[in-house]
DNA sequence: GTCGTCCGTGAATACGTATGCACGTATTCG
DNA sequence: CGAATACGTGCATACGTATTCACGGACGAC
């Protein structure tokens, strides 16, 4: 049978009251009451039992995470993985665990954050990349249901955190510049993705102060779709001489039908991306990338949302917004022929 | 405020516990106090609170997963995201959620463990490959305490889900003897590592078979690990004419070590690894690699453990092996020259 | 008409913990 | 030295749900 609070009460001969005060650190215990509790709970080895605390606390201890599942596309993505890692990893230092569930689609996405809250399953939310007018958002809102979002919430204001994807993709084009391109592209994903119209954001800025022209491309997510894409781009008269992609799966694609097309890399054919993940060193030479700081986002998501279920943060919504820093590798150095 | 069950039975009048019986499907209640049950409810928007039914009822409905986390090694591995793709995904068909923790080290991961189970937080837990004498094992089995093994638990018997890794490896190495190489080294993971030795074994009974003369090295996990390790034994004047690869990562690492060598695949390396995840695809001609079905994996092992929780299995251990199969591609052709 | 059986229902209780309240004792201050 | 204050402790209760128990009425059998 289950060892309760009662068990070791009776054990040490005091109420079950104090066993909760000396359990909670309530200073106003008497030391040797304290210490026949606490010698009693050791040797009966008693742990609390997190259902009953739950009940009375008003709290699970649990943050919630939905993520979308695009046909089998979550299952390649280390992106995901490195998010779970860090979110776990920072949740344990503050006593919480990580409540997880992968939706289909959007909408029963919505259902599935629907289910957690509502009936009081998680303390809090955290949102990866919402979309931009996403029902949710509203709905947590007006429930005052503490969440944080990763990304670009783009429409009200809210907590949220955010790489500096305008900053990371003026870094890549520039990057880029200096090293002697000039008819550099841009390789995006599908329309209405923040995180690749603010990144085609900062790569027109830096065209523009350099007086040349932006050439924008979309494609779907995933190497193949990349590779394909790619295709007509680099296989006409007026290629560019370097293209700026979107992630690294992505370049990934955009290298192999590179490679198909006898262009070499870097010589006839730039390539920079963002992530930084260890998918860049597969590449012969590797694929320069943008290191968006992955841990400290989603360390600083967490931090922030235990802050908000703690209420040890005012209801006032802020925006953080992490740095990035430049992985220079083989895939964009400077052609040769070009002087400095 | 919240609604609660005693809300519902006050609109509906009638008292909580037909509230209750009418959502536990209870047959014995009057059809007309149901239909005013039902209607209360739907207009109230309520919904049950998981942490009360918790308590009540000794279930939380949460499954515990704990996954090791080798220096940032969990990063990158797509590995963990199909798993738990897969399993909130059947979790979330029998109303279960997924409670997930990513430990630092072993031990941790057994204290996360316990602190999992003792405090009642999950109905039960699902292990990953645990090392051969773990304790968690024993320890859980003598708490009665649900759980099942998703790899080869070799020592006691338990529940158990694994891949046919013999079989596999039989595959894998029967399809390079069929295509016409003869010098066929094996390149496995770190020792003890039960996958690894299982593979080892298919491997060696398929070359006694052919009168062939088995070599095996082994590598750590990884990129990287399985660049460097490979260059000595592909460097060497008696080098292996095709290796068999413990998984697709160290595969992209012995095809890079290979191409840097000048060796083509599959001319002058056959290479066949497994898991089949899409980074075969990123090489050019593909890495051949044998599927070993892990969705099927995943899902056998939630059903189970659900059965398992929900006592509809009898205490009696139950191994499952799932099938496996080759998926062909570029880095294991008949080599040229060679006749059929 | 009486007795027994069955069924629907509400009252009461339990799950294990946290906490407001009250009480008794020890301490301090006027 | 009496009153006021502070402190440590136990009692009782609440969190929201599920379930046992008992009660009252309906119904059938004789």
């Amino acid at each position: 049978m289950r060892v309760t609070q009662q068990d070791i009460a009776r054990l040490a001969d005091v109420s079950q009251a104090t066993v909760s005060r000396v359990l909670a650190g309530d200073a106003r215990v008497e030391d040797d009451k304290r210490d026949r509790v606490l010698r009693v709970i050791k040797q009966s080895n008693y742990r609390p039992d997190v259902r009953a605390q739950a009940l009375r606390r008003r709290r699970t201890s649990l943050v919630g995470l939905v993520l979308k599942r695009p046909d089998g596309g979550l299952k390649d993505d280390p992106f995901y993985s490195a998010l779970i890692s860090e979110i776990t990893a920072v949740l344990s230092k503050s006593h919480y665990h990580l409540c997880l569930d992968v939706a289909a689609d959007s909408s029963s996405q919505t259902g599935v954050y629907d289910e957690l809250l509502r009936t009081r399953r998680v303390d809090g939310l955290i949102l990866v990349e919402p979309e931009t007018e996403d029902q949710r958002l509203h709905k947590l809102q007006d429930d005052r249901f503490p969440f944080v979002v990763i990304g670009n919430p783009r429409t009200s204001v809210m907590h949220s955190v955010d790489n500096d994807n305008v900053l990371a993709a003026r870094i890549a084009t520039q990057h880029l510049v200096e090293n002697g391109y000039r008819r550099i592209g841009f390789l995006g994903g599908p329309a209405g993705v923040a995180v690749s119209e603010d990144r085609v954001t900062g790569y027109r800025m830096v065209m523009a102060e350099h007086g040349l022209t932006p050439r924008v491309w979309t494609s779907d997510f995933g190497f193949a779709s990349a590779s394909a894409a790619s295709r007509p781009v680099l296989d006409s008269a007026d290629r560019p001489d370097a293209l700026v992609v979107l992630d690294d799966f992505m370049a990934m694609g955009v290298a192999r039908t590179a490679r198909q097309l006898g262009l070499a890399l870097p010589g006839d054919l730039g390539l920079v991306s963002f992530n930084d993940s260890s998918l860049c060193e597969l590449v012969d030479g590797g694929i320069t990338s943008v290191n968006m700081n992955f841990e400290q986002l989603v360390q600083e998501s967490c931090r922030k949302l235990i802050q908000i279920i703690e209420s040890k943060v005012p209801p006032v919504p802020s925006r953080l917004v992490i740095p990035c820093a430049l992985m220079s590798r083989g895939s964009s150095r400077r052609p040769l022929g070009v002087a400095r």
